[in-house]
DNA sequence: CTGTTAGCGCGTTCAG
DNA sequence: CTGAACGCGCTAACAG
């Protein structure tokens, strides 16, 4: 009766005003506070009110507003920071991430992290959300990025790279084993003039694959190897890089590339380009195990990383880090695996 | 001096206090307002007062807090539905929506619609973080999800999918024209028999390709053709597909895929388990033009999606309705282009 | 153009 | 276990 700010009820242009806590209290005939505590799994409130509560919400057909949730509680926001969108293996892992953070009842604000704007921008913006915790996807890991983290007392989990700081968590897997791997595979096929063709320089996960992959050809005695810069992680990197490979006078007789994406790229140069013969004349090898790699067309040995454990890994130690704030950051590093197709079966 | 809940200050669990606007006006020696106004964009405020505020704010190190601030004007946040995390074309796609929606000052909500949650409640979830606007990349589009559009009134996209209702914008691609495209590539090329492997069941896009390929193929006088069942728009699918395919008395000469990435499980299955030759034997063609369709491997004709097109549309028409929530719905569909390659050169 | 003030929708004290 | 009252950080309405 005496409201009188109603003045533009029916203006057609008004956004439709939601449900609130105060019309399911007076629908319930409660008070707020229940209506709050009956959509709080962990408030105690009595079974009886709860229902009540919840019945009056369903015919309103009320839904909690997360943005003023979010404001003083929980924001039930999960930050994912991504800077490669141009490798196929990132897909399934983003699918697995929103997966399981919404089985958490959070949800995922994605923020691709292009050349436009810095990882360390990228990190404070997501901040503004008051995100509970952050993912972050890069290869690279400048300092500055661990001092934003640090800085911030948000959980952050880093995924798919080696840590040479501990003072941030991080789930990998072991790259130097995945280099050592990737030259035992090679050299028990029979390979003598393994190149190792690197992925973006500054990227832990390539510069441990190099480190690991060469000291155990030094430590089975094979001397005649090289490396060669491949820049991004891409088909055509690889493409590119191979071709480069083979302008030398020194021709290798096996190809080991930081990743499956560069490995794919280097197979059809190897084939389509230079008229080579995979595996008699030359050996590929990636890391990663890309939905393609198993496909007929490359049938390409490389080095697993344990997806799924990775990811299952980050997840729960995002979320423990997330309700016990001050853990202290933990570095967790996961063994791959090798996986031998077509590509390297030099005999048979 | 007089402040009665400070107890536990210096308690390590204690989460670092953010800086807030009444900080900053402090610290500025201003309102709290005008804080608010310099770091809105739109408000009105001298030259002088912005730079004081933001020389406040960076002496302090504010940072607004967006879910504050979405609690009663605009969230900055846009929703993006993504059901098929599967296909390799999507990562792209992805990454343009993500950075268009940040250039525009906004972020995304990735919500992963996977077989646990139903569509409909999926928008009803991203609904509750009072996301500005929605973008839904689904092949299928059930009735009861254009109902929980229209009821709430936040302005909703549909991406790659054509529209049979226009209450709902939607932006794709001509996908009749694309199966039109696609009889006349296979028949200009000298096949006679081509076959057609659907998609997804209930699909538009399959159905209205299935539909252009047909009549085209019929206008034209060719009547020896036959439509399988794919399944999914899986490398797996195509592959499969091929197979039952060949195993029929009446052997198609020609392949037309749902999309790409059929295509190339397909390729994979004429070459390495039938022993067909591409494009003597057997001519193929998909539909998307994904980045590994250009491979050396593949080289696979393809009718090519304007993606650049579409998601500059998409965007376009999403932060038109946002900056104007009457706007009638509206339907764009932008026309494709035939992409000539290896795959289905017959003659040379 | 600027400052003051009253909410936004919800969680969380604090009494009962 | 329940309800009343306060405050979160910010924007919007109004007044100067």
């Amino acid at each position: 009766m005496d409201k009188p700010t109603q003045l533009t009820t029916n203006s057609p242009a008004v956004k439709k005003r939601r449900v609130t806590v105060v019309e399911v209290a007076e629908a319930a005939g409660v008070s707020v506070s229940a209506v709050s505590r009956a959509f709080n799994p962990e408030a105690s409130i009595s079974r009886p009110l709860r229902e009540k509560v919840f019945k009056a919400a369903a015919a309103l057909n009320y839904k909690p507003n997360r943005m003023a949730r979010g404001i003083k509680s929980r924001s039930s926001l999960v930050g994912i920071l991504m800077t490669d969108f141009n490798n196929p293996f990132y897909l399934p892992i983003l699918s697995r991430f929103t997966s399981e953070i919404q089985k958490r009842d959070c949800h995922s604000l994605l923020i691709n992290v292009n050349s436009d704007m810095d990882i360390q921008e990228a990190v404070e913006l997501v901040m503004e959300y008051n995100v509970d915790g952050l993912i972050i996807t890069s290869a690279s890991l400048p300092q500055q990025l661990v001092d934003a983290c640090r800085s911030q007392n948000t959980p952050v989990v880093i995924f798919g790279r080696d840590s040479s700081d501990n003072s941030v968590t991080v789930v990998s897997c072991d790259n130097v084993l995945a280099g050592r791997m990737a030259a035992d595979m090679l050299l028990d096929a029979g390979y003598m003039r393994p190149a190792f063709v690197a992925g973006p320089i500054g990227t832990s996960a390539t510069v441990d694959r190099q480190r690991g992959f060469i000291s155990r050809l030094m430590e089975r005695g094979c001397n005649q190897w090289q490396v060669v810069e491949g820049g991004e992680f891409s088909y055509d990197a690889g493409y590119d890089a191979t071709l480069r490979v083979f302008k030398n006078s020194e021709r290798p007789d096996a190809l080991f590339y930081a990743d499956d994406i560069m490995a794919c790229g280097g197979m059809d140069a190897l084939r389509y380009e230079l008229a080579l013969k995979i595996p008699q004349d030359v050996g590929v090898l990636g890391v990663d195990d890309i939905r393609l790699a198993k496909s007929r067309s490359y049938n390409l040995s490389t080095i697993r990383q344990p997806n799924e454990e990775m990811i299952q890994s980050t997840m729960d130690v995002l979320f423990e880090h997330i309700s016990n704030p001050n853990l202290p950051p933990q570095s967790i590093t996961l063994p791959c695996e090798p996986v031998l197709r077509g590509s390297t079966q030099k005999h048979r």
